[in-house]
DNA sequence: CGTTCAAGTTGGCAATGTCAACATAAGACG
DNA sequence: CGTCTTATGTTGACATTGCCAACTTGAACG
């Protein structure tokens, strides 16, 4: 009923569902500034609550921002599960980048929030679960490719070549790709060409064997 | 003579190299604590002059930042360089790997701020110069592995790769494997093998002849 | 009806980026 | 040698921010 825009008037008390109001001004306010135009104090004044109303709901700014990206991870790993549709597995992997370049690209803000420094996901735990999942099923399809790449090694290289081309696609770091290739689809088709060329061609490597299985992401780091 | 550390004493005015000596300290600030701990005014504090004092060199602290980047793009492609040993094609991107995500690690900070969305890459064209010799350099050694891969896609590929996994590193995303490999190397080698091993079984692709040659970055997007 | 307590409010503090006005010292010029 | 200019620092101020503390409200429950 309401638009979870705006505090329409009511009791100034009692806003109704202010933690999602907070989020989703906040992924507004990402997707069109940035992350680092984000303050409390202007979630808030687009909410229509006080600047300390959002403490109530997080304890801190990171928190929200932590909560945003969370929606961000689901957001992204909605859209390469419904991109499921190819059974050549080298075919789905190269839709999976599409996808996942896509979404960084329409998503922008959102997305260089879900990877800034200004979070630290190791104190988000919720943030290291959704993104195993990712991990996993994202696993699952390189082993289809080559079921010798069992390690995650193969793995975290996939997700790095997407995650470093998107990274340099939206730090403008690309600028002829942008005129002749303004949604990037044909260096994302060509790198993961190149790089299923290079998962079916490796034999069961010495360093991916070595690698543990399963996601190893996000766990505490506990070096000495 | 002077540490450009701290101000000694002398007269309150004319601090001698105030600007390096700025760029030095945020550097430090940077490697010890992160790019966003970095403010003007510590900054300021840690050389000894006035809070304002910076305004004489840096127009902003964007700027300030954007010249610790420049630098940290300097020793990148200086360590980039000088690792340059092996005749071998493939061996030679496996080593600027090596380099790059070593570099990474070591300069964790530097690292972060380089690719931070902090920094507006383009209005700084210092960094835009620096970089575009960096990709360039790193063209040279794709197109030694494989001459087919003329265009620019195949390098930002490589670049892709380096830079995504060095972010992962970064961000704490790889647990189980800081553990198993702490510098990241098997990582890393497993990586460049699997990107070589697809650049050489890559015959040249139209996605990549269609991409204009020579460094694609930095300059001003005038999308419409 | 009275209590309790989550959910919002006002007020305040220290820190920051940046603007404006002022001060000084080092060198140019007579 | 004396004065003037100006690059370089300085002090002061303002708006904004994250966050803490103390107060208020109103809904739920006995």
């Amino acid at each position: 009923m309401s638009t979870s825009e705006e505090k329409i008037s009511g009791s100034p008390y009692h806003h109704g569902d202010l933690r999602a109001a907070l989020v989703t001004a906040a992924a507004e306010l990402v997707t069109c500034c940035g992350p680092a135009a984000v303050s409390l104090r202007e979630v808030a004044r687009i909410v229509g609550v006080s600047h300390n109303a959002p403490y109530r709901h997080f304890p801190t700014r990171q928190a929200l921002l932590a909560a945003v990206a969370a929606y961000g991870f689901e957001m992204l790993f909605k859209e390469m599960k419904q991109s499921s549709l190819s059974p050549d597995p080298a075919e789905h992997l190269q839709l999976i980048g599409r996808v996942y370049i896509g979404f960084a690209l329409r998503h922008r803000g959102v997305y260089q929030l879900m990877f800034s420094d200004e979070i630290q996901k190791s104190e988000y735990p919720e943030l290291r679960a959704i993104a195993e999942a990712g991990f996993n099923s994202l696993q699952e399809h390189v082993v289809a490719l080559n079921p010798n790449l069992h390690g995650s090694g193969a793995t975290v290289t996939v997700w790095g070549l997407v995650h470093g081309i998107a990274h340099l696609i939206l730090d403008n770091q690309l600028k002829q790709h942008d005129e002749n290739d303004p949604n990037h689809t044909q260096l994302v088709d060509l790198a993961t060409r190149i790089l299923t060329a290079g998962l079916i061609n490796t034999k069961s490597l010495a360093a991916d064997a070595a690698m543990p299985s399963g996601c190893p992401m996000g766990a505490d780091a506990e070096l000495g």
